[in-house]
This record gives C-alpha cells, sequence and structure tokens, in this order.
DNA sequence: GTACGCTGTGAATCACGATTCACACACCCG
DNA sequence: CGGGTGTGTGAATCGTGATTCACAGCGTAC
C-alpha cells in the first residue's frame, strides 16, 4: 500500500468530492462527476474507497473534524485571553460556527440538512452528537459556576445546536440576498445568550 | 370525475400513504407498498396522482394543515380564556407543537427531518416557513407590547422553530427510552421562553 | 344493446446512478 | 527478462423503484 502515490489520487479524490459538495451540493456529487473533476475514470474511485458512500463519510468526517477543531479553537483562545465565563466561551465558539457556515453556506447546508446516504447520514449524526455533548457540558459548567440559572441542559444543548442550524440554513436554502455576515453573528450571539438563560450580567467576563 | 367512487380510492391511498409514514418513515413508503396497503394495484395509484410525489405533496399538506390547525386552535384557546400575552399563546402553540410530535414521533420525523423527494420537500418547507412566519409575528406583538426586548425577530423565529424541532426530532431518531413527554413539553417551554427573552415576569398574565 | 368513459390491473419497461471487471500500463523484484 | 503487484480505464452490468400501457370490467347515455 504505498501511500505516496496511492495517497495522491485517493487525496485528489477527496478534494474533489468535497470541492463538488461546495458547489452544488451532495445531489450533484454523483462518482462519475467526482471521479471526472478528480481526473481519473469511475473504477478508480473504487480502488480507493469501498464505495461511494465510505468515500463521503470519509469528506464528511473530514470536514467535519476540521469545524470541530476551528470551533474549539476559538473557544480556548477566548479561555487564554482570560476569560472565564463557560457562557462566553460557548458564544465564541458557536459564533466561529456561525461565522464558517456563513462563509461557505453550501458546504454548511450540506453538512447539516441536506438529503445524504445512510451511512452519510450516521456520520452527521455522530457529529452532531459531538457539537451537542459540548454545548451540554458547557452548560453544566456555567450552572454550576451560577453563571446560569438551573435548566434541562440535555434538551437545550439540543435546542441551541438545532436552533442555530436552522437559522443558519434557513437564510441559505432561500439564499436571500447576502444578510450581513456580521448582523447574523451578532443575532446569533444574542440568541444564544437568551436561550441558556444568561442575563446581561455574563458577559462580565467576557467583553 | 365523480369524486364519489374516485374519492374512496384515491383517500384510500392517501391513508395508506400516511399510515405508512407513521409506522416506518418516508422511505418504507414505496409506490407498491402504498398501493398494496390501499387494497389496489400499483397502476391504480397513477389514476388518481401524477407521480408518487403528487401524491406525498398531498400527504404533507394534509397533514401539515391538521398540525397548523390543531396549534393554533391551542393558541386561540388561550387568549379565548382571557390571556393577553403573546408569549403566552406562542408557548401554548410550540407546547401543543411538541405534544404531538411525541404522541407520533414517526411522523414527526418525516415532517421534520427525514429526507423527501424534492416536491415534497418543498412542501414541507413552505411550512415550516409558514411556522417560522407566525412566531415572527408573535414576537413582534410581544415586542410591541413590551412583553420581551428588542431583538432579531427573523433569525429567533427561525431559531426558535429549528431548535423546538431538533430537540423533538433528536430525542426520537435515537428512540431513547420514553422520555416522559410532560418533561420534555416542561423543558420546551421554558427553552421558547427564555430563547425569546420573556423573564419570569411574562407569566404573569399567562397561568 | 352498444358505444363510451372511468377505474383497475400488474407485468413489462424505464431511468439513473452505483458498481464491476477484463484489459492495459508501469514499476519493482528475483 | 518473466512474473507479480498496484493502479488506472471505461464500457457493460446491476439494482432499485417509479412509471407505463395493453387489456379488462362496469356503469351510464343514447
Amino acid at each position: 500500500m504505498s501511500t505516496a502515490a496511492a495517497g495522491g489520487t485517493r487525496a485528489r479524490l477527496l478534494d474533489a468530492a468535497r470541492e463538488l459538495i461546495e458547489q452544488d451540493g451532495y445531489s450533484a456529487a454523483s462518482v462519475l462527476q467526482v471521479a471526472e473533476r478528480a481526473g481519473v475514470a469511475a473504477g478508480t474511485l473504487y480502488r480507493h474507497f469501498e464505495s461511494k458512500e465510505e468515500l463521503f463519510v470519509e469528506v464528511f468526517r473530514d470536514v467535519c473534524t476540521g469545524e470541530e477543531r476551528a470551533m474549539l479553537a476559538a473557544g480556548d483562545a477566548l479561555q487564554a485571553a482570560g476569560s472565564r465565563s463557560a457562557i462566553a466561551c460557548l458564544e465564541e465558539v458557536l459564533a466561529t460556527f456561525a461565522r464558517r457556515a456563513l462563509r461557505n453556506p453550501r458546504l454548511a447546508w450540506a453538512l447539516l440538512a441536506e438529503p445524504v446516504d445512510p451511512l452519510v447520514d450516521a456520520e452527521r449524526l455522530a457529529y452532531r452528537m459531538r457539537y451537542t455533548a459540548y454545548v451540554a457540558q458547557s452548560l453544566r459548567r456555567a450552572i454550576a459556576d451560577r453563571e446560569i440559572p438551573g435548566l434541562d441542559v440535555e434538551f437545550t444543548a439540543a435546542a441551541v445546536v438545532g436552533g442555530c442550524g436552522a437559522a443558519l440554513v434557513g437564510p441559505l436554502a432561500p439564499s436571500s440576498g447576502t444578510p450581513a455576515p456580521d448582523a447574523v453573528v451578532a443575532s446569533l450571539r444574542a440568541f444564544v445568550r437568551r436561550a441558556v438563560g444568561a442575563g446581561l450580567g455574563g458577559l462580565t467576563d467576557a467583553r
């Protein structure tokens, strides 16, 4: 398994798949299209992946992992900058999520809401659960620190994640006319604060 | 077009389609299955509907219209009972949405999140937009009445609708062990209040 | 009674994209 | 140099459901 030569084509296929999704969504990313864009024949794809689904599972995994890293990094950066507030941190993480989603709407839509094949859907669900778990953890910390009142952590986490996703792809699906990313991010921050029950006092530590 | 005789079979097909969705979701509702359950041959379906998609568009429309009616009725009832609070009203509407979704999880999942064919998806989107518009309207009223602070109405409406949907189908998809409908509804009410910025004071009028 | 139109039938057909496979080509190893 | 292995090709094949259509049955109009 000489990962050198094989890796080249493999990587090219992964890139082609991601690019197709970014441009026209999952539905436009057929095996033929991916192969063509990668500059190989359809059969070649099957030298490197068990099936179309496996290829896209890997694409999703890669992209979601990257997003996760970026989000967590934003949270950590804020913490490193001296913030002790779990909610401020969470807000920063979700704002990062939003900024990145707004920068790549089509990809965000594919990642969050577009119909995809079962295995890929499972991968998406797994990541959504990770995000939700992270939010839940933040909420628990915030409650312990008396930043926010007690609440149903699991429900709220799911609702916040779902709400942010829906509010971001909503403005995307109808492809409304460039609703000013900064304004959207600001609205999302405000929504998150309210949804988790953070009074204005919560800001003190954050900014 | 003798709607009498034709209506019988037509209605039977619509019922069969809905029942199949309720039992096993949209993916299990093939033309053959629907026809069999309705007690007719596959070809008969095409005597009454242009295509599979048209059939299911009608199913979705019927069900969603029914849900909408039930929700609005709950809101109106509260208002008729003397409540003057737009938020209490909205809360009641969404709680009704939740109660009904929890009673018929599979259907709710199909309506909210399951992959469906494009035309059906468009119908789903249209209804989601109606619900969102209703929420937005309620928020505007509440803001005008000083029930809640000013906020990005469009964003918040989308986020609340999306959040409620996600939090409800989340507990359903993995078919978690009966998480006590009443508790879920209570959590949802609390979430909605917080998300729209309704302080505890908002309750005064409601209950 | 017969012509006509509406329903119903279900096996055959079609569409469409994923998947396979017999056939190269290139490179390395002995 | 003769195998052997990894990689690439792309036309043919497959699978899955939706859709069609030639052939009834049946009621109504005339």
